[in-house]
DNA sequence: CGGCTGCTTGAACTTGTTCAACAGCGGTGG
DNA sequence: CCACCGCTGTTGAACAAGTTCAAGCAGCCG
């Protein structure tokens, strides 16, 4: 399986072979190489199509006038923009491309016409778009109470957690491209501190992180370190019982 | 129109009569008080109904195991909580009352009576769905970039346009019925930097804070201050193409 | 009256920021 | 081929913002 969208649905619900071709015709609509750091999308934009991430990572952000910028999210292979976007007429906020990404525009009309024709897809995709605002609560919890270590730690677990969902690692392993200074603006740190709080964390024997690369030497003490409880994420299986009866 | 839910909808498009009938349907299921500082729902409950807030303050929060707790949203009257709850198991955070809170409770099958009925409706209720995530966004930003003053300032604009939205202001004043613990929670300050930060709003003659009454002496000013941009919460009435024609 | 909650103040302290500089690396153009 | 540039990560030191601790006051309610 090398669709992301449905490794990642396949924890919630239970594919059929028809859902699968659907996600596959998602994937494969419009699709789009956009280079790292470029914009995939503007405050102010209004956009005519959802974007769903087939490679590379993205962002969620914001800035202000003088310049601050915070990462609200980020956008991982799997991940599906924003989907009522259409009612809303303008973008409140933009998107940028971390690593070059690759992604395929989908047309409100297709994807009407999928989750008409394929309701556990309907279903799975509202489990998702709850994850996601489940996510950005617990973003708010970080910034708002956890300090530096707890932040940084905290958003590893979580990063490899849906790397891991969407087949993106390798044991404790996973491909981590992201720099220090996008890390600091999720984080809502200053760069140097980021740097910082990295170290004590290689100190601490947690993580090994060199060369855009990330091992996880030990996920249960970071995750206590971290007071990372994964139960936001909704991994366990919840919508089996719409699981599908066809081979 | 004592419906706050409808008049806050009708900031995105026009309701008909039978579109009105419907939300004062919606405010007359099982009506509930809650004392204030008492939980509507905790963490791991699985809810079967929908919240509608009628009248009081709200909040949901999460809190980490040593006690740390932080409010991740504030919810007024005519706030209408997670629509697709349904769909997960369990609850991933609590909310609790502020105030003394009246709220209704909406069984899926009524709301989904309604919104089959009424699509204008639906349309209203997703736009405010997706208000609600972007202001979630806009809390990460303050959290993550604002210093403490543009915080405050920020969040006291945003609470004050939200409630004039739903008819809860009388000119530059407005009932402001939460603790200044409540507020530090809100924003991520110590109870004491809170205070200290709002003596300044007052001593910039910005702001008067008292008896839970508020009154925003210099709202462009304030708004200036924080960096307070209100597109986040598309008042513009973008859903008027949208707008009813019967009477 | 006593005890509670909410607000306020002072002072010491801690966490994270800012500023500045530098090293390593890869790409580009002379 | 080498010089140079820009980007990323790293370090040190001074600094600022916000926290913590501790105490006190006002209003309210039983």
């Amino acid at each position: 399986m090398d669709n992301p969208l449905a490794r990642k649905l396949s924890h919630f619900t239970r594919l059929s072979a028809s859902d699968q071709a659907a996600l596959d015709l998602l994937s494969r609509q419009r699709v789009r190489q956009v280079n790292a750091r470029h914009d995939l999308i503007r405050e102010g934009d209004r956009p005519d199509h959802v974007n769903l991430i087939l490679s590379g990572w993205a962002c969620r952000y914001k800035t202000l006038e003088d310049g601050r910028r915070q990462i609200i999210a980020i956008l991982l292979p799997g991940d599906l923009c924003d989907l009522n976007i259409f009612i809303l007429r303008t973008m409140d906020h933009s998107m940028a491309a971390i690593t070059p990404v690759t992604h395929a525009e989908v047309s409100r009309e297709v994807l009407e016409e999928v989750t008409l024709k394929q309701p556990r897809i309907t279903q799975a995709l509202w489990w998702d778009a709850l994850v996601t605002a489940a996510i950005q609560r617990e973003w708010s919890v970080s910034l708002g109470q956890r300090t530096a270590l707890e932040r940084v730690g905290h958003i590893l677990c979580e990063l490899f957690v849906r790397l891991r969902m969407v087949g993106l690692t390798n044991g404790n392993c996973c491909e981590f491209p992201i720099t220090q200074v996008d890390l600091a603006d999720a984080t809502g740190l200053s760069a140097v501190h980021l740097n910082r709080t990295l170290q004590e964390l290689r100190a601490g024997e947690l993580i090994v992180l060199r060369d855009r690369l990330l091992t996880i030497r030990d996920l249960p003490a970071l995750q206590v370190l971290s007071l990372f409880n994964p139960n936001y994420l909704h991994l366990d299986a919840e919508g089996q019982q719409y699981g599908a009866n066809e081979p």
